[in-house]
DNA sequence: CCTAGATTGTTCGGATGCTAACAATCTAAA
DNA sequence: TTTAGATTGTTAGCATCCGAACAATCTAGG
């Protein structure tokens, strides 16, 4: 589908390519399927469950960490999903365009924004996250239960390397 | 680092806030430190190894498509490299800007564009994907080897899964 | 031949996404 | 109390990113 190649003909290809070079493969195959993955998983939830509702990655994830959070100030809402807050300022504006969310100034603190979601944002959530965490149930069935934990724990160990 | 939570204080958060709902945790936890992990090792990647070299992420893959397969095909790249033949127009418009790579019509059949790296993109690459190894390295050393492989083929179906 | 349909890369309009610079606000040390 | 420095959200400028519409080109059926 992808293209002309499989996956894993795309893959022997590149060892091939390479072989030779003083390369550590098994690390680039993490890397390299952890994106391939990501990819896939995010254009199929993307089409499958966001599509439909016109809503698009970055919206979605504002509104789930919102949506969690209560209220949440936008510098943590940055941080959670991911993005610059320059780039944050962008999305709030075309949630708040939409009906879907909603900035106030802190009385604590001047220079703070806090955001929380409309009634209309909070029944989008009610109604779409159920949806989304089907997809998730279905993306994750490729692997047994074990094996999701494992997964789910060495990708956990990855972020903390990096971010701890 | 990313806000006020850690990961781990951040998903018992969500355990909690969505206790009572009809949800498969385990898939969620699959699908969100997917994109963590993928979030956390391209910001760390594009910080050091490409930001030196003035490199966007998406520049690098494209550079890597076509190192890798020596020409491609317009459509080829952008299927490997996971993003639309659009996007791929303005990424190739900004490397040919920086003399790393060049098109050229094909003779066999005039609707396509065959894409090949310069000398100076070669170059570049041959310079800059050992590094980039390195750095894949570092990041796969949070697993031992036999995780590093359990990780690399589960990921591996997930994507066929969606893909296949 | 010839022409309807399929395929390819580009363009267009809009929404991310980044860094750097900025104004407003808060904090703390003198 | 004052003021230098830190913090926060927005803006500006640029480079991705996408789907949809488009022109150029190829392919088949007649």
């Amino acid at each position: 589908m992808a293209g002309a190649h499989t996956l894993r003909e795309t893959e022997r290809h590149v060892d091939e390519r390479l072989a030779g070079m003083d390369i550590d493969f098994q690390a680039m195959a993490v890397v390299s399927n952890l994106f391939r993955s990501a990819t896939a998983v995010r254009n199929h939830l993307e089409r499958s469950v966001l599509a439909p509702h016109e809503l698009s990655w970055s919206a979605f994830v504002v509104l789930w960490v919102v949506w969690i959070w209560e209220t949440s100030e936008t510098r943590e809402i940055a941080a959670e999903a991911g993005f610059s807050k320059a780039t944050l300022t962008g999305v709030l504006n075309t949630l708040e365009k939409r009906g879907l969310a909603a900035r106030k100034r802190s009385k604590d603190d001047g220079r703070l924004v806090l955001v929380s979601l409309t009634s209309k944002g909070k029944k989008l959530m009610e109604q779409l996250f159920p949806l989304f965490n089907k997809e998730e149930q279905h993306i994750a069935s490729a692997l047994n239960v074990a094996s999701q934990k494992t997964v789910a724990e060495a990708l956990r160990k990855i972020t903390e390397k990096l971010e701890g």
